[in-house]
RNA sequence: GCCGACUUAGCUCAGUGGUAGAGCGCUCGCUUCACACGCGAUAGGUCACAAGUUCAAAUCUUGUAGUCGGCACCA
């Protein structure tokens, strides 16, 4: 087999997503249990317009890692993709087509403008969804959903209607948030605050009617000056007192508006006098109601002034025109000062233009009803469960608590158009379809609302809607959420029918981004809740952000981005998810290059020690048996005593037969022990969202266990053509037991090590499937070139499908397999390996000169060593081994402890013995600095009284340990000096 | 103004009561027959600061400083 040097992830990337999409590997369907449990996750759609970023790369890795995990496990997996219809920014895209052409959405009106919108979806709306597919996302295409699908729609419309009729949704005029830019409102939610240090206060005087005086006002939008209605005080300011109920003449605009009181105005702030702009500031839109005040609104829908505000400054841009009325109050010597001032201006969150403040006709929703229910679930259940708990829990509870009405309508085109009608005296008819509002009203001439509902309001269904909910299913429960209304028709509902609603719903968790909990995760449980009756999800996984390197938030116009696709092309998909997995710890994290490549090497070292294992596969295949501790000691205890009962044999004898036959050394214990305790800690790992703690273990146990240690110690097991003494014991007792992996005579007649090999194969194999969800097409593409690997390997869910590894099963980890001995075992004979390296390392010997080690250790663990001598031998470079109870080498040697053993290497003419000396010392003294520490705390009285028995007695012998060790190393000295 | 998070090795970050960790970088050595995207061996930290609780604190409590976030206010 060739295989080339280096993972080249351009080829494993090639092909392997399409064969799996082809095989139906995503979908739910390709389970074969019917009893199987379903796992769903439905992704955040991304919009239309956008493009994959990092944040996506990072949240679809997780998502993609928790169901193919799922998936391995035997669960009825379904990740349902789609996309959003974005309405401002496709909104935004059709309009600058239009000026291009110089055209206007007015001038081609409604229906081409959606002709364009529709085209434009249907050219680019897809772009994200092709890059997901390079992400390797293992999501059901065929459930791929549009929130303005056909049934999407109707679920929407089914939602506005309901709550209409049930009284959450009304029409009403209010201050809400104008973009000028985009100009349409938007709700609380999309307003961001930013804070500018250059804003100024402006002090104008207003002159008294009929008097002298003159009161001072200070604004920091003096051109709202131009719609004020009123000044307002406070009535216990003793200022002015005198001068309520009196009138203002108000500068450039000839009118006349009163001084009013109001507690509202805090007389420290300011002047304590403030001017009134009912129809341009909520605060001012509330006093005004109170004092019955006209609202005056003087900006058209560009934030231009308007012909309210009068000739001298009607068509002027907002901002010109506060110049303009400071240089007018200038001229009239009414302006008193202007104040430096730190100010927070509402944005646009998308859009970034300054938001104006303005009264204005919208559909709201009032939250009451559905803010109640999330809060229920929250407190009575916990859910959403979220992770990181902290601060999301809170921050998400203190939100729903003071939550406001939603501004829902959106003064665009693209999107679900809003299910109302006005007849020709402006009378609402709220309807399902034109028909219905048609017979309402009784008359055909009826007028559609303009706008269209606010993005959000679709994808707050999307937790039900994707499932095929369209509000056209009566409940299979009446009622449930709603004591005093269970009519049936307004209540649609899951049926108990094998539908996907039925069947994937409630999802079992949500992987999202914290900058839209409010904005989505909450909509999603709220009307989840209220119309299928439901939780939305169960658990919401909140990732960080990933920021620049600058340590911001990566921008277009910081120019900090890195983009998820250039990293795919430079380190490979896998090696770019596995980093992602790893720094997912709900932390922001700062983007670091050096780490993504990391797992490119990580990639790369798989690649290699597979390559490694496949260069000597001859004969070996994927048998689990090979590594199964338990199957084989309960062979072990009766059906070998069976077998053997004809023999005579001492019970000594027989467990050494039995040794011999499963062939498993000190190393071959210790791997799989540490493989299952990875396995177990992975499963455990993930089941909590701790991406990170999962990869760490799989990088250390592959990396550190497998490739440092493991394939070194078996190395000439596996590609030594003689066969090993171990092995050879092995062939007579094969044939008794018949067992099927009895060595084969290779071509040139060597007999070659096939249990090794088999066992090497089978770590690789189930290391490859536990690396999975992390790395889809690098451990398929290695796992297909694995000897033997067939849907034999499958989980018994998907006995059927063509062989794949991600349906394997992925391993549970055998809590009995964990060998703690042999785990302390391989300690010390990797402790004497180190030892002797860093002798050599210090004492510069040559790679080629090879000393002879002499141990001193008590018989058990000269065993051990004598079990590895092999191993030791080859691994610290040494031509010999020579145990003994107690050291007896020249003065020329150098020498070094362990816990279990004392090392000594002669080394006649290479010893530095000041070096020797200062390196014995060292060692002596790190020794000393830790056993200070611990004998303080063995001298605290209170310590061996309060603390465990079991940790006193832990530091007791690490004491006696360390002075054991202490004192074998001052020998050592004295006899150097 | 209120609430919260963070501050650990040169860098980026793990680590929730019991001997301080990783990756990268640094230093030294190695064309050791899977891998130089590699192998081996070192060095490097008063865990922001201060006080407290505890036999024991990076970890719990309080305070201080700095960084960042959410909410409110913003005439």
């Amino acid at each position: 087999m060739e295989i080339a040097k280096a993972y080249k992830p351009k080829e494993a990337e090639e092909s392997h997503y399409q064969k799996w999409e082809a095989n139906g590997c995503f979908a739910p369907e390709i389970n074969e249990n019917p009893d199987a449990t379903k796992y769903s996750i439905v992704i955040p759609p991304p919009n239309v317009t956008g493009s994959l970023h990092m944040g996506h790369a990072l949240q679809h890795t997780l998502m993609d890692a928790l169901i193919r995990r799922k998936r391995m496990q035997g669960f009825k997996t379904l990740w349902l993709p789609g996309t959003d219809h974005a309405s401002i920014s496709v909104q935004r895209k059709i309009v600058e087509q239009l000026r291009a052409e110089g055209e206007t959405p007015q001038k081609v009106g409604r229906e081409e403008f959606l002709r364009r919108a529709w085209a434009w979806k249907e050219l680019y709306g897809n772009t994200i969804v092709e890059q997901m597919k390079r992400e390797g996302a293992s999501v059901d295409w065929s459930r791929h959903r549009f929130t303005m699908d056909e049934s999407l729609s109707k679920a929407v419309i089914v939602v506005f209607c309901t709550l209409y009729e049930e009284g959450w949704i009304y029409r009403g005029k209010r201050i809400v948030n104008w973009c000028p830019f985009d100009k349409t409102v938007i709700s609380d939610a999309e307003v961001k605050d930013e804070t500018r240090k250059d804003g100024k206060l402006v002090y104008l005087q207003y002159p008294v009617k009929d008097s002298d005086k003159k009161i001072t006002v200070a604004t920091t939008r003096p051109e709202t000056m131009l719609g004020d209605t009123a000044v307002a005080v406070n009535p216990s300011d003793e200022r002015y007192k005198d001068l309520i109920g009196a009138s203002i003449l108000l500068p450039l605009t000839n009118r006349e508006i009163p001084i009013v009181a109001d507690e509202y105005v805090d007389a420290e702030f300011g002047t304590g006098a403030v001017k009134i702009t009912p129809a341009h500031d909520p605060n001012d839109y509330e006093l005004g109601l109170r004092h019955n005040l006209e609202q005056l609104v003087i900006m058209n829908d560009n934030a231009t002034m308007n012909a309210a505000a009068g000739a001298d400054f009607e068509g002027l841009d907002r901002f010109k025109a506060r110049e303009k009325v400071i240089e007018r109050f200038e001229e009239l010597g009414l302006l008193e000062k202007i104040d430096d001032y730190e100010i927070s201006l509402p944005v646009c969150e998308r859009c970034k233009n300054i938001i104006e403040p303005l009264l204005s006709e919208q559909w709201f929703c009032n939250m009451d009803e559905m803010r109640e229910m999330a809060l229920d679930l929250m407190k009575n259940e916990g859910v959403p469960h979220f992770y990181p708990q902290v601060p999301h829990e809170k921050v998400y509870t203190a939100w729903l608590e003071n939550l406001k009405d939603w501004t829902i309508s959106r003064q665009l085109w693209w999107g679900h158009q809003i299910p109302a009608w006005y007849d020709a005296e402006g009378n609402v008819f709220v309807a399902r379809s034109s028909e219905d509002a048609y017979i309402a009203a009784g008359t055909g001439d009826l007028t559609q609302d303009n706008d269209v509902l606010d993005t959000w309001f679709s994808s707050a269904l999307w937790a039900f809607s994707t499932f095929g909910w369209d509000g056209s299913e009566p409940p299979a429960v009446a009622g449930g959420f709603n004591a005093d209304n269970q009519d049936a028709e307004n209540h649609p509902s899951a049926t108990a029918d094998g539908s996907d609603l039925e069947v994937f719903s409630p999802t079992d968790v949500l992987v999202t981004g914290r900058d839209i909990i409010f904005l989505w995760v909450s909509r999603m449980m709220m009307t989840t809740k209220k119309f299928v009756n439901k939780v939305a999800f169960n658990d919401a996984v909140i990732t960080g952000t990933v920021l620049g390197k600058d340590g911001k938030p990566m921008s277009k116009s910081r120019g900090n981005g890195v983009d998820p696709l250039e990293m795919f092309d430079k380190f490979g998909v896998d090696a770019t998810r596995i980093y992602l997995a790893s720094i997912a710890t709900g932390a922001d994290i700062k983007w670091n290059d050096t780490q993504i490549e990391t797992y490119r090497n990580f990639a790369n070292k798989i690649w290699n020690a597979t390559r490694f294992c496949l260069l000597n596969s001859e004969g070996a295949k994927v048998d689990a048996e090979s590594i199964e501790i338990n199957s084989r000691n309960e062979t072990s205890s009766a059906d070998w005593k069976k077998k053997y009962e004809l023999i005579t044999m001492s019970p000594d004898e027989l467990q050494k037969i039995i040794q011999k036959e499963q062939n498993l050394s000190i190393a071959d214990r210790w791997i799989i022990s540490r493989l299952n305790k990875t396995a177990l800690g992975v499963n455990r790992a993930l089941d909590k969202y701790e991406f990170h703690t999962a990869v760490s273990l799989l990088y250390h146990f592959f990396w550190d266990d497998f490739c440092d240690w493991y394939i070194e110690l078996v190395k000439d097991e596996i590609t030594k053509s003689e066969p090993s003494a171990v092995a050879d014991g092995l062939t007579s007792l094969s044939e008794i037991s018949n067992n099927e992996l009895q060595p084969p005579a290779t071509a040139d007649g060597s007999d070659l090590n096939i249990e090794a090999r088999t066992r090497i194969i089978t770590i690789i194999e189930q290391s490859l499937r536990m690396l999975h969800p992390f790395m889809p097409y690098l451990t398929e593409e290695l796992w297909q070139k694995l000897p033997n690997t067939s849907n034999q390997l499958h989980n018994a869910a998907y006995q059927s499908a063509e062989q794949t590894i991600m349906l394997t099963d992925f391993p549970s980890g055998d809590k009995s397999a964990i060998d703690e001995r042999a785990e302390a075992e391989m300690q010390a004979v990797i402790d004497v390996i180190s030892k002797v390296r860093n002798i050599r390392a210090e004492m510069q010997i040559k790679p080629s000169d090879k000393p002879t080690i002499h141990i001193a250790a008590n018989a058990d663990a000269q065993k051990i060593f004598a079990q590895n001598e092999a191993q030791i031998l080859k691994l610290a470079r040494a031509e010999s081994l020579v145990l003994s109870e107690k050291l007896d080498v020249p003065k020329a040697s150098a020498k070094a402890v362990t816990t279990l053993a004392e090392i000594a290497l002669p080394l006649e003419g290479l010893i530095d013995f000041e070096k020797e000396i200062a390196r014995l010392e060292n060692q002596v003294n790190k020794l000393e600095k830790e056993n200070e520490q611990l004998r303080k705390q063995l001298s605290n009285a209170n310590f061996i009284e309060r603390a465990p028995a079991e940790k006193v007695q832990g530091i007791r012998d690490r004491v006696a340990e360390i002075e054991t060790q202490v004192s074998a190393l001052r020998l050592n000295l004295e006899a150097l000096k």
